[in-house]
DNA sequence: TCTGGGGTCCTAGGACCC
DNA sequence: TCTGGGGTCCTAGGACCC
């Protein structure tokens, strides 16, 4: 028996917000966008789109589209609030609801609708009680798995509801560009086309060693997905985050020292107050750099030690920098604390040994090097206590 | 005036250990 | 003696998603 999964997704969720904000914006053209120098459309409100405007153009490029775009900048508590209250009208039909974004969700609808007789007007109330209750906009898909949830979300937009049944997919997904196929982006739709990958049916028939290859262990995953075998479990757990990051683009490439370190300072500020908050520390240190070509770079030290201090941060990344980039012209500069633990595991993490003799430096700026030589000595140390012996293979 | 910012996961190579 | 193989951890880059 299989599953009723729904996927819900809101419809130009920040553009929403803002209406919902400032009623007045209603029915026109409006983008939530940086209003920067080099500013990008983060939503663009279907007004907006018929100029053209879509996310993730640069905010100058919409102006000349349509020069009487409303602009707005983000609101993070407004759309924390307004997802809040989503997610909460859902678990009215359903506790086993999984939060993949600050605007859609799986929930698993099996008990709620496993009677209905008429699963369009279920969703149909469901979609128009949303809407009168908040003024959000969603779209739904209903399928026996995660995956073709998703893919039916995405057909029909706004307010869309869209149901697929496993003897739909050869005719609702299969004909579907490979490039609308979640989990292929626009650097891997390019390469599947010329191996003449043009649709979804396309990639499901297709056998060739080369498509196995550009796709990686992923391919499996994509293959049982195309013939609506994939995941059916809706995930309630919250997971913990693996990483902390933050970065900058400059409005103008700089070289300057002072401008980059300290940025490098601000940004150590904000991940590791971050961290503090939620109770996390971690390991590893990544500092990111854009150059002027655009080109992504990044260096990372792996401490002994997880931590979320200010001074470990910003002392390694100032290093990482030091050492790799100093002197030239940086785009973006960043820095991400990852391989994230609880603090209140931390000494679960660590051997006694390791707590005892290094339980100061932990909670300072030693770096892994000191450490590990400490550590070497020690081990040298201890191997003779015991005689010396050592083991060969 | 070309291209934000927050993440996750995967891959490939190297170091190191046994 | 021209040199195995498995496992783990770390690093750096890349693809993808919202």
């Amino acid at each position: 028996m299989s599953k009723i999964i729904m996927h819900i997704d809101l419809n130009c969720f920040f553009a929403r917000a803002q209406v919902i904000k400032e009623p007045e914006l209603e029915g026109r053209p409006l983008i939530i966008a940086g209003h920067t120098r080099r500013g990008i459309v983060s939503t663009a409100s279907y007004e907006a789109r018929k100029y053209g405007i879509n996310s993730a153009m640069p905010t100058y490029m919409a102006l000349k589209l349509c020069p009487k775009v409303v602009i707005r900048n983000p609101d993070f508590k407004l759309y924390h609030d307004l997802s809040s209250k989503f997610f909460d009208y859902i678990r009215r039909y359903t506790n086993i609801i999984e939060i993949t974004s600050i605007d859609e969700c799986f929930a698993d609808m099996t008990e709620c609708m496993k009677d209905c007789k008429d699963p369009v007007l279920f969703l149909k109330n469901l979609q128009t009680n949303l809407f009168n209750e908040t003024k959000l906009m969603c779209s739904i898909g209903l399928a026996p798995t995660k995956f073709l949830a998703k893919m039916a979300s995405d057909m029909k937009k706004p307010m869309g509801i869209t149901i697929i049944r496993k003897k739909d997919i050869k005719k609702i997904i299969w004909p579907l560009p490979i490039k609308d196929m979640f989990g292929i982006g626009k650097k891997t739709y390019p390469r599947l086309e010329e191996l003449n990958i043009k649709t979804i049916g396309d990639f499901a028939l297709d056998e060739s060693l080369e498509v196995k290859k550009i796709l990686g262990k992923f391919y499996f995953v994509l293959k049982d997905w195309a013939y609506g075998k994939g995941n059916d479990n809706v995930v309630v757990e919250v997971q913990d985050s693996k990483s902390i990051g933050s970065s900058t683009t400059f409005s103008f490439d700089t070289d300057d020292y002072d401008e980059i370190t300290s940025m490098i300072y601000q940004k150590s500020v904000e991940i590791t107050e971050k961290a503090q908050k939620n109770g996390k520390i971690g390991t590893t240190i990544t500092l990111n750099i854009k150059d002027s070509e655009f080109t992504a770079m990044s260096r990372s030290i792996t401490l002994r030690c997880a931590t979320n201090s200010l001074d470990d941060v910003y002392n390694n990344a100032l290093k990482l920098y030091d050492s790799n980039f100093s002197g030239m012209m940086i785009r973006l500069v960043g820095v991400t604390l990852s391989n994230l633990i609880d603090k209140k595991n931390f000494y679960v993490q660590m051997s006694l040994f390791d707590i005892e003799k290094h339980r100061e430096e932990c909670q300072t700026k030693l770096l892994i090097d000191e450490l590990n030589n400490k550590f070497k000595k020690k081990v040298l140390l201890m191997a003779s206590d015991l005689g010396g012996n050592s083991h060969e293979d």
